[in-house]
DNA sequence: GCCGTTTTCGGCCCGACTGTTTTCAGTCG
């Protein structure tokens, strides 16, 4: 958990650098020490203590010194120092897709442009154009996205919040005579975008508890109190609510908050055919009688229905198929077998093989198939056929001399015209084959589609990644006819992935779903660069239960015969 | 800012694509 927020600290810290246009390898060393935190196997406070902080290799005497500085306050003066230096507008504007570091500072700084608002406000009037080297297409892309920043405007990646709603849950639970807590809302039912965080907290000394609130190791301050609700910065900047509620409420409170405003519409539909009624905090029965459930699955229970999972309260169909008998048994994390979609130091991975096989058997996986980039992607260091070759031969000495499966793969580029990065004759060595698309995400819907389509219908190919390349609250998928895709899997055999990185989880939940219903299954994969980013599994799970997935639709809750058997096939 | 030495400083991943040009700058992965 710190090793991650220290590594994040210092990407931004490097994205600051780069925004007051320092050097460019000065802030490579920040990106470099970054990800190598990110990956190492050990805690960065327990190597300060040890003295070893210069063994994490891009860490030297100045990084060691911010390290400490990070460990001891909480901050880094240097983030502080380049912060002032960045005007707010500017970082605002490099959150828009398309408009990188340098295009930033000259809008604002040609353009005298302060704030999104004012950015669109010029490009409304046609100033954008104006400036050297840009014209209307560069001024449409930016309203463009402006746009779609003001539809999730408020709204954060679930992946953003996944570490810091365990910790504060924890924390919250602990605190003295609270007996309950638990988060809500659509972070609750794992949306990919999040609106808020909100918890409700219920026991005997809740409201003494709530005095405590500002002593929690994650909180920053209190941004606003009233005797029963508190509104919190965290000291990751984000804003969370926290209510007590009676112990008699709080199972009622728990669905109410929980469920879609869809969902509760048709359980409200429900209850009332049935002779209830849903209150705010309370149900009515036939004879008007209040009862109060005492859990969540005594109040579905009580409307004679199964518990509903909070991941499938979104009026998909979930309660008729509860009155119905028909709900699934979801996926669950214990049933992940495997992680078909690692990278490793082959190409822009941050450990070794050895060091990724080993965290992958620690997390209790049957077996791993590391699939590093296709040689087209340079700057990744995408492999040749021969360091391909090479890498296998790794591979398997490392998994016979461990006793743990690893399958050789690859994740190969789909090119521009739908072609693969590599032939069909090095294709056919592999045992795992991710194809996916890394370039080229500007062509139009039918070159895009066409692209999938081919991908599919390669023999080789058993997984197509990260399909729509949706960067969560960053970029658009792009424009991709998912239902020819989906039906050329079904057609070929493919799956298609679920990308469990918290800036992607690509497929979305719908599209997964839609898959499935097609015979499509879905592999769950982290797509991880670091031995950290394994932990992204939980994730990818917890969203993929959105999609109604169990563990007989996702290809790596499979034992390794049966794998086997569907990438042969 | 780190690394790897030729111990005192030079080198540090790159190529495709796009929009704007007409040779390039910026973005992205």
């Amino acid at each position: 958990m710190e090793n991650l927020e220290l590594g994040w600290l210092l990407q931004e810290i490097a994205d600051l650098m780069e925004l007051n246009g320092e050097s460019v390898h000065r802030i490579r060393a920040y990106r470099n020490a970054a990800r190598s935190i990110e990956g190492l196997g050990r805690s960065v406070r327990e190597l300060a203590e040890t003295g070893e902080l210069q063994h994490i290799p891009g860490v030297g005497t100045s990084m060691e010194a911010k390290i400490r500085e990070w460990l001891e306050s909480g901050t880094i003066d240097e983030m502080n120092r380049l912060k002032n230096a960045v005007p707010p507008g500017v970082l605002a504007f490099t959150q828009i897709s398309g408009v990188g570091k340098k295009l930033a500072k000259r809008l604002h700084d040609d353009l005298g442009v302060e704030s999104l608002a004012e950015l669109e406000t010029a490009a409304r009037s046609q100033r954008i154009r104006d400036l050297k080297g840009l014209g209307s297409k560069t001024e449409m892309m930016i309203l463009r996205e402006l746009e779609r920043m003001q539809r999730t405007e408020g709204m954060f990646p679930l992946g953003m919040v996944w570490l810091v709603i365990e910790e504060l849950e924890k924390s919250l639970q602990s605190l003295p005579g609270v007996s309950n807590a638990a988060l809500v809302g659509d972070a609750r039912r794992c949306c990919s975008l999040v609106s808020e965080l909100e918890f409700i907290i219920c026991g005997p000394g809740r409201l003494d508890a709530m005095e405590l609130l500002d002593k929690l190791p994650c909180v920053e301050r209190i941004l606003q109190t009233d005797h029963a609700s508190t509104r919190l910065q965290l000291k990751s900047n984000i804003e969370v609510q926290v209510s007590a509620v009676s112990d008699l409420v709080y199972p009622v409170l728990l669905v109410e908050k929980t469920g879609s405003a869809a969902h509760m519409r048709r359980l409200r539909e429900y209850a009332s055919t049935n002779g209830w009624e849903i209150a705010s905090d309370s149900l009515t029965d036939a004879q008007n009688r209040v009862r109060q459930p005492r859990t969540e699955v005594d109040f579905y229970s009580l409307l004679g229905l199964p518990y509903i999972e909070p991941q499938l309260r979104e009026d998909r169909g979930e309660v008729l198929a509860a009155a119905e008998g028909r709900l699934p048994v979801l996926l669950e994390f214990s049933d992940i077998r495997s992680d078909l979609h690692i990278h490793t130091t082959y190409s822009d991975g941050v450990n070794t093989v050895e060091e990724m096989a080993k965290a992958a058997q620690s997390m209790g996986w049957d077996f791993l198939a590391i699939c590093d980039h296709s040689r087209s992607l340079t700057v990744a260091r995408g492999l040749t056929a021969e360091r391909l070759v090479q890498q296998g031969h790794e591979i398997r000495s490392l998994s016979d001399a461990m006793g743990f499966s690893i399958l050789c793969g690859i994740e190969c580029d789909i090119l521009a015209d739908g072609s693969l990065d590599f032939d069909d004759s090095i294709l056919r060595t592999l045992d795992v084959v991710v194809a996916s698309i890394h370039t080229g995400f500007r062509q139009d819907e039918h070159a895009l589609t066409h692209r999938l389509v081919q991908a599919a219908k390669n023999p080789h190919v058993d997984i197509i990644g990260h399909p729509t390349g949706r960067l969560l609250g960053y970029r658009e998928p792009y424009p991709v006819d998912m239902e020819l895709v989906m039906q050329a899997a079904a057609d070929y055999g493919k799956a298609l992935e679920l990308n469990a990185s918290p800036e992607r989880l690509d497929l979305n939940d719908s599209y997964a779903a839609a898959a499935v219903k097609l015979g499509v299954p879905v592999s769950i994969n982290t797509d991880a660069h670091s031995v950290t980013q394994l932990g992204f599994m939980e994730l990818g799970v917890a969203y993929g239960r959105r999609a109604w997935l169990t563990k007989e639709s996702v290809i790596n809750a499979w034992p390794l015969e049966r794998l086997q058997k569907f990438c042969n096939s």
